[in-house]
DNA sequence: AAGCGCTGCGCAATCCGTTGTATAAGCACT
DNA sequence: AGTGCTTATACAACGGATTGCGCAGCGCTT
């Protein structure tokens, strides 16, 4: 179980409240690891019960009020504790790529216009992991390298399925053609 | 929930047994959709209730008897079902990666060695896959086309990955030798 | 004025997944 | 002779994750 300590890798920069989070989940860090709202209140929850992390009650106007969170020193402790002993194997769920492994029940057509749409989201995403990278560079690697090398890792992901997706195309595209001309 | 669709796929080709399949998670498909054992079996025994599947039973000699499995008709349509539906967004949980964005407040060195330990595991990988590439191209991509694909796919996967890894490794190694001579 | 989306928090039920344990026989190695 | 790996299947317990639901107010569009 590490959905707490990714919550704790993220409070270490900066105090965030339960939102926050769920937004850096469905972007940055979802590419990583995902959670849902639920998912993360419910571990904040935890997570303060247990002392890792304190909250301070933010009353705001025109917006519900939040909590904003923030590690504990033993909330750092257990963190460092987690970061020296070695990270169990990535689990992966891909239905998309089930889906491809099954092509030949498929619709050639829908396979395609889903991985046009999937590709859509990751241009967006490299677009914005980009800038995300440029801006780091500008404000100096030093601070920053640990995140860098992070949205580094998204750049390199995305690139590899775009380049994946443009093979896909091409085959599937040559093959409606020539089924189309018998 | 599509560990069920996942098994339909890999029946679709040839009738096997709970173990084969485990294995195939543990290799090829394994990149995409991971599932244990007691997964497969568990689920299994519920495509059967199903009639999703159905198998036969074969004693085996010096080995414990094994039942294969293959797709019904029904377990044939709700395949092609399901893959007209748009899937979902794929789930990743990667702890290294989380443990690259708390790196600040990790060990340099034993991060290093993760990174090479994995990275070890990604050449062997990519080995294979280049090795079934290249066999699937022998015996005819017009009838491997999907198989390829998938293929394919990993093979791009671990090269961004190990590409990746060559970064870190150079900049964390620069960061050591500037950290060591102050 | 109604509907939708964003900001914010949370509970409950159910389902999925992991971990642990069990059995059983052959083979290889020490 | 004992240890451990491979083949092969399966149950039980627990904890993690998904899905569904609920509240609440502001601002924007239709």
């Amino acid at each position: 179980m590490s959905l707490r300590h990714a919550i704790l890798v993220l409070l270490q920069d900066q105090e965030a409240s339960g939102y926050d989070l769920a937004r850096e989940f469905a972007n940055s860090i979802g590419l990583v690891w995902n959670a849902t709202h639920q998912q993360i209140y419910l571990e904040l929850g935890k997570l303060n019960e247990q002392n890792m992390v304190s909250y301070r009650h933010v009353p705001q106007e025109g917006k519900p009020d939040k909590k904003l969170y923030q590690l504990t020193d033993e909330g750092r402790e257990e963190l460092i504790r987690w970061l020296k002993k070695p990270a169990g194997p990535a689990r992966i769920r891909d239905a998309f790529m089930v889906k491809v492994a099954g092509g030949q029940l498929a619709d050639t057509q829908s396979l395609l216009s889903e991985l046009e749409q999937l590709a859509k989201q990751r241009r967006e995403r490299l677009a914005t992991f980009e800038a995300l990278a440029k801006r780091l560079d500008d404000e100096g690697l030093e601070d920053n390298l640990f995140n860098y090398l992070t949205v580094r890792r998204g750049i390199l992901d995305q690139r590899a399925w775009l380049q994946w997706a443009e093979e896909v195309r091409r085959t599937l595209e040559d093959l409606s053609v020539s089924s189309a001309t018998p």
